[in-house]
DNA sequence: TGTACATCAGTGAACGCGCGTTCACTGATGTAC
DNA sequence: TGTACATCAGTGAACGCGCGTTCACTGATGTAC
């Protein structure tokens, strides 16, 4: 576990033992998800891409739902973690943090629509397991925080703050998936400047 | 086909020749859709709960992807109707036409979440097919004629009047899928002249 | 009114396929001594 | 430093299953005469 090599440049393996299988099945399986969508995952063709025998995966996952709840949770963290790029290259004040966190939710959606139905539009991620229920707690609480303070009231106990957060988690999910579903065609078709310039007003629109 | 006795409310034919079996497969995959989820959808399953051989849906629809293009075509409909219906009951001035059309997006969502993943989530239906392509369009083009009334100017020709557009279909869309996913829980626990009266007031926020 | 016949909508058996899971196994690795 | 051994992460064959589709068939129906 601790070589120093790096098995992530090479799928074909030259050892029995892999080094991190378990990386690299996650990777296949975001690859294969990609490929097919949800419907058509498939435990055997993850393995098949990983380059490991299509028994491998149980020793690491269990069995494929504990895959795809695994790769749930690694969706939850580089969703959160999208939107943190975005907040991180915009304004500081609130309302242009919580419009950058609406529009890293966009585009985490459109570079990753499989990834994104996967933790949104999915039930066969376990969603009771703790890492994965962790990691979508993480996106909600920055949620809750952000129309906090873009708001100066917090959604936990004042109803005009919960339905704010409402309406701009609503907003900003509902381009998310109409845009990874191939719908509002014409956002689409814009230059990608000009399409997150519409984002972000969007989103904060309502506020 | 012109009998005149009631097929509808015994699925156990008397018949070799069933009257009216595209309906009643219609029927019987809007069920599966519901128990099962897009993602364990099956023909057979279909045709077992209808009470005909697994080859029997071939006759009417060809194959699964035939079978799930007429039901997303008829979700379509009644997306459309149900949007109608909470209009009809509505204020007529534009403004709450468009919001009660809001509305009525999420009541079917939430009333029928699997066929709402069928038509908006899916690319098992083959979209291109006319009557399915016929059935989508119109309920963009309601969509259209509602943001025109509302605002006063064609989405079709107008850049904020296409953004109104998007930024309501969003709001609508989201809330929708959102719920539809069992997210959005405190909304969802609401009783449901409050929450609609909430998403009333959400989906035309920003106009 | 009766009959022959074409058409149609079903049946049920059979097909090949890919799936998830299980299991005995084996090769590689790390560690205790 | 060398060796025995326990542990672990893989293999590959086998399992049973449900799937969509095909196909020869048959029963029911409507119609031409």
């Amino acid at each position: 576990m601790e070589e120093s090599h790096d098995d992530t440049a090479r799928p074909s393996r030259t050892h029995y033992h892999h080094g991190d299988l378990r990386a690299a099945l996650l990777r296949a399986a975001e690859e294969e998800l990609a490929r097919t969508g949800i419907e058509g995952f498939s435990l055997r063709a993850v393995a098949k891409r990983a380059g490991v025998s299509h028994a491998a995966p149980a020793h690491h996952f269990g069995d494929v739902k504990g895959l795809l709840t695994a790769l749930a949770a690694e969706g939850f963290r580089r969703f959160l973690e999208t939107q943190k790029q975005v907040m991180a290259q915009s304004a500081p004040d609130p309302r242009s943090q919580l419009a950058a966190a609406g529009l890293g939710y966009v585009r985490f959606a459109q570079a990753s629509p499989a990834l994104f139905r996967l933790i949104f539009s999915s039930d066969r991620p376990e969603f009771s397991n703790e890492e994965l229920a962790h990691a979508s707690g993480e996106s909600y609480d920055m949620l809750v925080r952000q129309v906090h303070a873009a708001t100066g009231r917090d959604p936990n106990f004042d109803p005009q703050a919960l339905q704010d957060l409402q309406a701009v988690w609503a907003t900003a999910h509902g381009l998310a998936d109409l845009l990874a579903a191939g719908r509002l065609k014409q956002l689409a078709a814009m230059p990608q400047d000009k399409r997150e310039a519409e984002i972000l007003k969007i989103v904060v629109r309502g506020l």
